[in-house]
RNA sequence: CGGGGCGUAGCGCAGCUUGGUAGCGCACCAGCUUUGGGAGCUGGGGGCCCCGGGUUCAAGUCCCGGCGCCCCGACCA
């Protein structure tokens, strides 16, 4: 360790937020180099050649060949898929010296698709399963958090191939539980929940989200039943919306007792339609003013927010999606409602020159030549509010059909606390905040038939294959590892998953007989394979120890004081701080003995 | 891209208001002491003060322009 790079910082450097960040920094893992792309240093690279070691044993056992692909992409079969102008400024985009368009692979479909198309062609010699270890580049909008939100990243993406359906649920259903026995053996806490398929394609998809704070995705699932599903997926209970709604007056309390009744949320009951009425509503621009400066309840109330729907053929279209005033407009179940590949909100000043409205003040009523999509809870309303479309102005009393009419009335808000699950619709569903370390497809044959990858069946015809698509974020999952696993003191390394198992520890490196005995115990762990560290550096003890619980090392074999007075080595347990007096000449067995009794409860009697 | 903040030694920062020899802590190097929880003393090395222009006798400091980074938001496998 002495000739070694692992440099540890006792200070927590400012550009860091997160705790999995800070400690990577500081144990030594990752340097940066420009934002959101890193040098993964030693004892970094060692943790990431663990998790794609766990990764490549469970791809393995379900069939899985591993090749590789290159990072450098030709443009054509992007072309070809709609994905080279899908994807955006998201892609990593270069040219070569002829003036050619490539890109920084984000992901493989095309490349993969492309090479089974021209060496596949018989149900024979399907079902195929691919996967590869390697950089991935996305040109984030903005990187944060180290490695977990980063523009480069390793990452294992398999595909599936097959001729059927069936084929294709089976292999779906392999990687799904490959993917559990993945991060069961890396230590995690996570949830598999039911996610909107994005910008890969295709429907039906699952993510696998390590659970932490400091996750980027909301996550709603529900206690009863197992439901758990990406907040942006997750359904509001057809045709019963608004029926469970919490009302602003009842007090949280009740809300624990579990049923609608008892918390006294009933469906609003159905009023006398009041006749429509124009306000001056002067300097009302958002629902919390609207609220207090009529006195409505934020439920009486109705906001319309105006996006840009992204068509396959790259036209977009201005459209207006109403939502009860304290819901959330959710993006991605209007996308999939429009048909659209993308869909975001538009700014005011579009929203001013194209549907001439000022933001503020907008409205479903009275507005013309663009298309209205309101959110199911909507429709039962009676008497509210709206922006009148005019500066200064608001609509009170307004009831629909009278008032407006909709194109459509959809499930198009976000799901609330509070909200039923939609699946058992017994229980309220609850939240958490995940990091996506995985996600599993089904593709079925989007990029087969744009690609034209086809076999041939037994009755001689020609078919697309069914495909997935399964990635895992290696390098985030590493983060996610360290997120869940720490103390004050640093990380506490799951043994799966540590840079090393031990660190031998001569406490004086000056004491030549600690040092003896020291190289010994490191040697003889070495020989039985055990991953260690000898930490002989010219240090003070207590500088030492500091890193060494800084970097996490499960085992610590310290040489100190006690050899010289009783003859015996410490075995120290980073996790639970359990330690162990044993004679030197015992001491690397019982090291390996219990370093495999860690790795057999993580990775369970396999 | 909008809002906010910051660019000074490897890291963390002060100095800028009110212009006048570039500093502190940690880290680093040498020596002595020390050696079971981030040691002490002594000595030492290290700077394009983000870049460019301007004002001035004089700019880290003031003015103009640019660039970069971080945070919040929007966005995202």
């Amino acid at each position: 360790m002495s000739q070694a790079l692992f440099p540890t910082m006792r200070e927590t450097p400012a550009e860091a937020e997160i705790t999995s960040h800070q400690l990577m920094l500081r144990a030594g893992l990752i340097r940066r180099v420009a934002p959101g792309i890193y040098n993964l240093l030693p004892f970094g690279f060692r943790a990431v050649k663990k998790v794609e070691q766990i990764v490549r044993e469970e791809m393995d056992r379900k069939g899985a060949q591993e090749l590789l692909m290159p990072v450098i992409l030709p443009a054509e079969p992007w072309i070809e898929t709609g994905r080279w102008t899908a994807y955006g400024d998201d892609m990593f985009r270069l040219k070569d010296r002829h003036g050619k368009d490539f890109c920084l692979a984000p992901t493989h479909e095309e490349c993969i698709t492309t090479l089974v198309r021209n060496e596949v062609t018989s149900y024979r010699q399907l079902p195929l399963l691919l996967y590869h270890i390697t950089n991935k580049y996305r040109d984030e909008v903005r990187p944060r958090f180290g490695v977990m939100r980063a523009r480069e990243f390793i990452m294992k993406d398999l595909y599936s191939f097959d001729a059927t359906v069936e084929g294709l649920l089976e292999s779906y259903n392999k990687m799904y539980d490959a993917y559990c026995k993945v991060f069961d053996r890396c230590g995690l806490v996570y949830r598999a929940v039911e996610a909107d398929p994005g910008a890969i394609g295709g429907s039906g998809s699952h993510e696998f989200m390590a659970l932490a704070d400091y996750g980027e995705a909301l996550i709603a699932y529900c206690d009863a039943c197992g439901f758990a599903a990406n907040v942006e997926k997750a359904e509001v209970v057809p045709g019963q919306a608004g029926l469970y709604d919490v009302h602003p007056n009842v007090h949280p309390k009740m809300l624990e007792q579990k049923t609608p009744e008892a918390a006294g949320t009933v469906a609003p009951k159905p009023q006398r339609r009041k006749a429509l009425k124009k306000v001056a509503t002067p300097n009302v621009h958002t629902i919390q003013d609207v609220v207090d400066y009529l006195g409505v309840p934020v439920t009486d109330t109705v906001k319309t927010l105006f996006c840009w729907a992204l068509r396959p053929d790259g036209t977009k279209e201005l459209v207006a999606g109403v939502v009860r005033g304290d819901r959330e407009l959710n993006l991605v179940k209007l996308k999939n409602l429009l048909g659209a590949v993308e869909t975001y909100l538009a700014e005011a000043g579009e929203v001013l020159q194209h549907a001439s409205v000022p933001v503020g003040s907008a409205g479903p009523v009275g507005l013309r030549g663009i298309r209205v999509f309101a959110d199911v809870e909507v429709e039962a309303m009676t008497n509210f509010v709206c922006g009148a479309n005019e500066e200064g102005y608001h609509y009170i009393n307004v009831n629909a059909p009278r008032d407006f009419q909709p194109e459509k009335y959809a499930d198009l808000r976000v799901v609330a606390q509070g909200d039923v699950c939609p699946r058992c619709r017994k229980e309220r569903l609850e939240f958490a905040r995940g990091i996506e370390v995985g996600q599993v497809f089904k593709l079925w044959t989007k990029y087969s038939e744009a690609l034209g990858c086809t076999f041939t069946d037994e009755k001689g015809e020609k078919r697309p294959m069914q495909m997935g698509c399964y990635g895992i974020g290696i390098t985030r999952t590493v983060a996610a590892v360290i997120e869940q696993n720490h103390d004050d003191k640093g990380i506490l390394w799951p043994m799966s998953v540590a840079p090393y198992h031990a660190v031998v520890m001569p406490v004086n490196s000056k004491d030549s007989r600690q040092m003896e005995v020291a190289r010994q115990v490191y040697a003889e762990m070495t020989d039985l394979g055990v991953d260690t560290l000898l930490d002989d550096r010219d240090e003070r003890a207590g500088v030492k120890f500091m890193d060494a619980d800084l970097m996490g090392f499960p085992y610590r074999i310290t040489v100190g004081q006690t050899l010289a007075e009783k003859g015996v080595v410490e075995i120290r347990s980073r996790r639970t701080g359990h330690v162990d007096f044993v004679s030197p000449e015992a001491a690397a067995g019982t090291v390996r003995t219990l370093v495999e009794k860690a790795l057999a409860d993580v990775n369970g009697s396999k």
